[in-house]
RNA sequence: GGGCGGGUAGCUCAGGUGGCUAGAGCGACAGCCUUACAAGCUGUAGGUCACAGGUUCAAGUCCUGUCCCGCCUACCA
């Protein structure tokens, strides 16, 4: 006896499963099969901590489309690991330090790193056993990190050569500068942000008259290194000025007047305070016009020497504060008008970053993004949506060199030596033996790369680049990269330029870029909002598969797709949808065991039911198939959401029900068999539940493979329309009557005659064959009357189905008040459907113009409307006419 | 300033190249513990598809404009 509970419990079998696909190592791509490929690197998840919404729904699908391959018979590889992830796994460990009274600077690097290479030991285990536990199939034998020996190898490679290509190159130059991390930082880390802030009007006086020219500012304490003032060439204002000297209030300094196109005469007071050592477009107008670059902020953010001595060691914030003070005591300030602007922050601390010169590393993308558009542009790349392509460009044509150097100390030291003799420069994989000057005596730079340089190799570091392996040469490239758009710039970007940089081509034939998980007001979910769902919390209350299921139910092709709690609820009913359903079949298997040696489905009667239910999966399996080709993750759950519980629990197992009754269990071995390929197609949604149920399958006639997950995906087999249509027929009668004992109240227990009279000889047929067979389980019975025609009972209520009319006689317990309520909304729409039909098939333009396909169509709608209004009409008026006699 | 996405049932969303009477889940209402499932079953209600024009035989779908919402991007100090 089949003792499976009637409750679904996830936690009981998930681990299980998991279990037994590793040991079996069914995950496993070996390089040398020779299935066609197919493969995807995973997103390294940070080592930071642990799994988030976002990490849930990219890898639930990745994970579905990895097992769908293999079960299509690819040999697919998916390539697991972790990302080092430089400033945000550092901030977090000083956030610790902190905690135990210590610092990073006062650990110094080498016992700091040997802290972080401890953490990265326990928490990189920690975010793979949560992949793990929402299923993901990686290949896990071929984890990497991206500090790993291999990969770090594979950094060093790509500097050398891009250094040699004269792509990477040293220079002083004007970056965004993070006064809290100490680090320059590229423009995607900078963050702009809306702030409420002020327009400080300020007159800078000309020197030897009285005028005094007023400029306006936002940060009023980066006048203390000021060197110029700009005006528009052609601002007939200014005219005059140009080419005189400003007295800097404050500082005691003259400045230049200059002008410069860049000025925009409408805003502020159309004079601006010229600041190249602090702001990127000052930075360039210096440039054009030689002026000096006088840095006033130490790297930490704070007042330096360069300016008046009353400011030194003061913060930016204060700063401002005393300066402006000091220009309201000496009458140099205007106004201070209330000003919105945007701000750049750091991305991962949130200070303001600070622009300022530096000496950096760079590396020069342009010629990288060129050959980036020109592969995507000869369809090399494809990006799903394809919205996402014009972005791509537009970042592509305005990319800026890219600054690759950090000064902090988790990552990947640059592979640069300095000669301590003579300063020379030399890019290798390991310390140079000699320098040209005769010295050997060299250090490293301090510095390390951006930790998007190490990621940008991942598809092939990961495979074992710079070596030639059969890894490279099977998988590279990969077939589809999957991700949000929100890395489109940062990450995916990178790869295709390093990947054509490196290996000549480029890393991913397609790049899925998924919607960014959000809440019921459509915000993005994150850990600092606190709108997030936690997904270990939510698997253990709802399961994996459940949890998997409400994910790729929610991706639509938006940018953000909300995610519901009652979507997960919604996930989880599922899942016991398909346990009982499974358990339904299991229970009565055991009764009418599937025949040893046969396949279930030749044993099957070519009954109408078992032909619509073959017709409906073969339908339901091209649908799914299609819907992942093309990566409409939305659509493969509603549809097999639909047909499982709609057609085949709703319909098809009431048909069975009733099959068993007849003691004919064809029906039965084919809702086994239908459970069984639906279970396949289920799968990568639901790997867990799907294996469990399969697991216990019949498998007809003993083809049962090691496990689903590596079972073939289900074949159509052709449609049947002939059958769907007698279903159609069939069902429609059945609604009828529900609707009717539903809406007249007919009470649970009274059986029913009904009579059905319809012209048509095959539809009658039909009827007289099955209905009987099927009406039992879903309608209560008396009796039923087909005929060709039939006179309407009584006191009956009636539904009209095309030229079909179904009469139940009611005598007993009808109400005509109710019944007639009843027909008159229905004749009310028949009518305004006629009308519309009517209209259309008046207008001579369409029966000219429109498809002959659509004419008749519309045509065939128009007539079996006019039938069932003019049926509805007279039946109206016999209730009508009944109804005054019943009132004598 | 430019660009992109969105506005469809009370809520969250589907509606590839225009063509049956605009769908789903959740929620609501009514009735059912029907022997797989009350995490269930049956029935019902609920939409001028943001607004205004246009193209078309035909528009939720295509075009133009307007209004909201969100995002990306830009050197407006």
């Amino acid at each position: 006896m089949t003792n499976l509970p009637k409750t679904y419990s996830p936690q009981e079998i998930e681990g299980k499963w998991y279990q037994f696909w590793q040991k079996k190592g069914y995950f496993h791509a070996e390089a040398t099969s020779d299935k066609l490929p197919y493969a995807i690197v995973i997103p390294p998840p940070n080592i930071t901590g642990s799994l988030h919404i976002g990490h849930a729904l990219d890898n639930t699908l990745q994970d579905c489309l990895i097992r769908w391959r293999r079960m299509q018979g690819y040999n697919a590889l998916w390539m697991p690991g972790t990302d080092h992830a430089g400033i945000v796994t550092e901030l977090i460990m000083e956030r610790q330090l902190a905690e135990e009274g210590t610092s990073r600077t006062a650990l110094g690097r080498e016992k700091f790193i040997e802290r972080m290479w401890q953490w990265k030991a326990e928490s990189a285990g920690y975010i793979v056993s949560q992949l793990q536990k929402i299923g993901c199939s990686c290949d896990w034998e071929r984890e990497r990190f991206t500090l790993d020996e291999g990969l770090s190898k594979a950094v060093r490679t790509a500097f050398v050569n891009l250094y040699n290509q004269g792509l990477i190159y040293r220079d002083t130059y004007m970056a965004n500068w993070c006064p809290n991390c100490n680090t320059v930082l590229s423009n995607l880390e900078v963050e702009p942000i809306e702030i409420d802030g002020n327009f400080y009007h300020i007159h800078y006086p000309i020197k030897d008259s009285d005028v005094v020219l007023e400029i306006a500012t936002t940060r009023p304490e980066t006048m203390l290194g000021d060197t110029a003032v700009a005006v528009h060439p052609d601002d007939e204002r200014y005219q005059h000025l140009i080419g005189k000297t400003a007295l800097l209030p404050l500082c005691d300094r003259e400045i230049p007047i200059i002008a410069d196109a860049y000025v925009d005469r409408e805003f502020g007071t159309g004079a601006l305070k010229v600041t190249p050592a602090h702001d990127t477009n000052d930075y360039e107008i210096g440039l054009r016009h030689n002026l000096e670059q006088r840095i006033v902020f130490t790297r930490d953010g704070y007042i330096n020497e360069n300016a008046p001595e009353k400011y030194l060691g003061l913060s930016r914030w204060d700063c401002r504060k005393h300066v402006v003070e000091d220009l309201k005591d000496a009458d140099y300030l205007v106004k201070i008008v209330p000003h919105r602007h945007a701000v750049g922050h750091h991305d991962r601390c949130g200070m303001i970053v600070e622009p300022t010169i530096s000496l950096q590393w760079f590396m020069n993308v342009r010629p990288l993004a060129q050959r980036a558009i020109e592969a995507t542009q000869k369809g090399e790349v494809k990006f799903i949506p394809e919205r996402e392509t014009a972005r791509f460009y537009h970042w592509m044509e305005n990319i800026e060199p890219w600054p690759i150097s950090r000064q902090r100390w988790w990552g990947h030291r640059l592979p640069i030596w300095y000669c301590n003799a003579c300063e020379a420069v030399t890019a290798a994989m390991e310390v140079p033996q000699q320098c040209e000057c005769g010295a050997s005596d060299f250090r490293q730079e301090e510095d390390v790369l951006d930790t998007w340089f190490s990621s940008g190799l991942w598809p092939f570091s990961t495979m074992g680049w710079p070596e030639k392996t059969e890894e490279l040469r099977t998988f590279y490239p990969t077939s589809v990269l999957v991700t949000g758009w929100d890395i489109l710039f940062f990450w995916v970007a990178r790869m295709i330029m390093l990947g054509l940089g490196c290996m000549d081509e480029v890393p991913f034939r397609t790049v899925y870029l998924h919607g960014l998980v959000a809440d019921e007001k459509g915000q993005k979910m994150s850990k600092s909002k606190g709108n997030s769902i936690d997904p270990l919390e939510t698997i253990d209350t709802y399961g994996t598969d459940a949890f998997r299921f409400a994910l790729t139910n929610a991706s639509t092709p938006n940018p953000y797709v909300p995610l519901l709690e009652s979507q997960i609820e919604a996930g989880r009913r599922f899942a016991n949808k398909i346990w009982n359903a499974a358990r339904f079949i299991l229970m009565n298997l055991e009764k009418y065991p599937v025949p040893e040696e046969t396949d279930a489905v030749e044993t099957k009667q070519e009954t109408p039911e078992i032909a619509w239910m073959q017709s409906r999966l073969s339908h339901t399996i091209k649908t799914t198939t299609d819907a992942l080709e093309n990566f409409r993750f939305h659509e493969v759950a509603q549809t097999l959401y639909a047909f499982l519980w709609h057609e085949f629990c709703d319909w098809y197992l009431e048909f069975v029900k009733q099959r068993i009754a007849q003691d004919k269990p064809a029906a039965l071995w084919v809702a086994a068999d239908v459970l069984e390929q639906t279970m396949r197609l289920l799968h990568p949604l639901m790997p867990f539940l799907t294996e469990e149920i399969w697991q216990q399958l019949p498998h007809g006639g003993g083809r049962r493979e090691g496990s689903l997950t590596v079972s073939s995906w289900p074949e159509p087999i052709g449609e049947n329309p002939k059958a769907e249509a007698t279903m159609t027929t069939l069902m429609e009668v059945i609604d009828s009557i529900r609707s009717i004992r539903g809406e007249l109240n007919v009470p649970i227990g009274a059986s029913v005659e009904v009579h059905i009279q319809s012209p048509n000889t095959e539809v009658r047929e039909r009827l007289e064959t099955y209905l009987a067979q099927y009406l039992p389980a879903f309608t209560r019975l008396a009796d039923i009357t087909i005929a060709e025609s039939l006179p309407k009972p009584h006191a009956s209520a009636e539904a009209v189905i095309g030229e079909l009319a179904i009469y139940i006689p009611l005598a007993d317990i009808i109400d005509l008040e109710a019944e007639h309520a009843r027909l008159s909304k229905r004749h009310q729409q028949a009518v305004k459907d006629v009308d519309a039909a009517q209209k259309t098939l008046d207008n001579p333009n369409f029966i000219q113009r429109a498809p002959e396909k659509v004419v008749e169509q519309k045509r065939a709608q128009l007539e079996r409307l006019l039938v069932e209004q003019e049926k509805l009409a007279r039946s109206l008026t016999m209730l009508t006419e009944s109804g005054s006699e019943n009132g004598d």
